[in-house]
DNA sequence: GTACCATACTAACATAAGTTATTGAATGCG
DNA sequence: CGCATTCAATAACTTATGTTAGTATGGTAC
């Protein structure tokens, strides 16, 4: 399947360009196979959000073009190349393979149960607490795909980034850093990050991985699929 | 569809009691037949927030079973009635008719939409330009129900709800709330949300009702189908 | 009608987080 | 190599929102 993906049109994109926009038609589902993204909605005043990441194995939005318009804008992080599935494409897909359908959906499901766990993140975690949340979370997605060594991963998110995405200014995340730090809870230098003790991180960020669903039931597809 | 939807199991709950929790292996998909519910999480230390409402007309996460727990709970505001919707008639349902299951997608799709909006309200929006936003998106999505007066409708949160839907304190919801009414933007008294200006409204909230997707070219479904 | 409970409201005070501004350290570019 | 730009760090100060605690109001059960 993941083969098929790849056969299809790909592209790339330099890192801080967007791969779509809020308002346009969307087209294809995205396959994201080289690099990190975010999907992130803008106020007219200009206060960003970031509400979601993309990783190297992640779809965007499936049967996203039965929307009329893009809600939110994709843009990168670092270099990115994607895969392009057409919707002629994916109906083929998942008609044809019903196991397939199936991952899709789990897919689909555990994106929205991610979502929810920011909306909780967001409204109900101090600073330190949502941002040892979110270190978690990108680090336990970074495993799932083979992304990261045992207690460290390479990690290309700017303190504007990691602003953005929690919803607390640059400077307030810069103290709550040194406070991780301080804690000997992180290791954050130079787009590298090491958690010397992930047990510690994830109960100062009291982060469950249940919502993560990594037991995936329904995700049972090989490379050959 | 909706008419066999209703002939499937049918339960009532009261207020302020739960329709399935947190760890329970979700077995059905529900659809909201009267009242309204919240979907919640909980921290550890009891912190809670309402991570999306239910009204009448809306389905609670299609496909639910193809993960393995629940990793929220859904709660009850008022008397709720739902149909239970088994994994069987829902599998025949959508691979029967085509357009119902397009519409599914639909049903999808929006609620990831309106959970990103969420995220975005809670991490950018100020206390009153929140609560405004989300007094017009629960108007928007009752008047799409058919719920709603021209510029009223009922309105059964209490300040409590509204606090942990907005990641407020109680007393700075009553605050925020005082200062809509101020403004004369908002009558609320005694179960009824009365909107004397929406446009004002939804310019306080910077809303923009594009993530409702209200054009919803995939949701053709009538009661018939 | 009285008692009770949930909800709404108010006030005084505490604090987490935002703002503005500056500096220093990396990083990339011509 | 030197210059420019981005990113990280710090400081001083402001402000939005939280906390605690109490009073008022309104519905409803007996």
């Amino acid at each position: 399947m993941l083969n098929r993906a790849a056969a299809q049109r790909v592209r790339t994109f330099a890192p801080r360009t967007d791969i779509a926009r809020e308002g346009e038609k969307p087209k294809d589902v995205h396959l994201i196979l080289n690099g990190w993204a975010c999907r992130y909605k803008q106020l007219e005043d200009g206060r960003r959000q970031i509400v979601s990441f993309f990783l190297p194995g992640d779809i965007c939005d499936l049967n996203i073009f039965i929307l009329r318009e893009m809600d939110h804008s994709i843009g990168t992080i670092t270099p990115v190349s994607i895969a392009d599935l057409s919707r002629e494409f994916f109906d083929e897909i998942s008609t044809g393979y019903p196991r397939v359908a199936t991952a899709f959906w789990w897919e689909t499901l555990v994106n929205a149960a991610i979502q929810r766990e920011w909306t909780m993140n967001l409204g109900q975690r101090t600073a330190s607490e949502r941002m040892a949340h979110l270190l978690c979370e990108l680090f336990f997605r970074l495993r799932l795909a083979g992304l990261a060594e045992d207690n460290s991963c390479s990690f290309p998110l700017t303190q504007a980034d990691l602003a953005e995405a929690t919803g607390l200014s640059k400077v307030h995340v810069n103290r709550t850093l040194q406070e991780l730090r301080a804690n000997n809870l992180i290791v954050l230098k130079g787009k590298m990050l090491v958690l010397p003790d992930l047990e510690r991180l994830m109960s100062a960020g009291l982060f469950n991985a249940n919502y993560l669903h990594l037991d995936r039931e329904g995700r049972q597809l090989d490379a050959n699929e």
